[in-house]
DNA sequence: ATATAAAGAGCCGTATGATGCACTATACAG
DNA sequence: CTGTATAGTGCATCATACGGCTCTTTATAT
């Protein structure tokens, strides 16, 4: 997943959940500004911060083999 | 994944590609005093960091959701 | 128009990630 | 033993992620 992928991921999750920005915050223990500005595309969080946001989302960071064969 | 799962299966890919943590950190863009810290599970990498490395490996970080019932 | 809620963005201090260099540790070959 | 390859670490520097505070923007409701 590229990084637009991985925050409109995000975003979709916490919208459809119909949780705020400001409880997400609170219930991950991230900062408002460091969510608000992962979510606004800008920045580079570390592993720990969207481990954090992804967790309280019901979701986790993985790694999976890419399919080099039929992937596009 | 947890922290050091992520961690295993990034040392376990790369040595199974027979890839010195010095070739992967020239490949990958990353610094290799970087990798060497991450595989040793020091320090909390940014998700490009991540991405770079996986990227050079096959593989690609990802968000799944989590299996909430019969997980654990 | 005013009020409220939610998201985005500027400013800014603090903490720490990324990185190079030099050194150490370990394993293995000779 | 020496030499080589690979991995891990201490130190120092620079860049930047984190996060609080405040202001703006947008949408919705009264």
């Amino acid at each position: 997943m590229h990084y637009t992928e991985l925050i409109k991921t995000i975003k979709e999750r916490r919208e459809m959940l119909q949780v705020t920005q400001e409880t997400l915050a609170e219930i991950s223990g991230v900062g408002l500004r460091t969510l608000k500005q992962f979510e606004s595309g800008k920045g580079n969080p570390t592993l720990l911060t969207l481990q954090k946001i992804a967790d309280v989302l019901g979701m986790e960071v993985s790694l999976r083999l890419k399919n080099l064969s039929g992937n596009k």
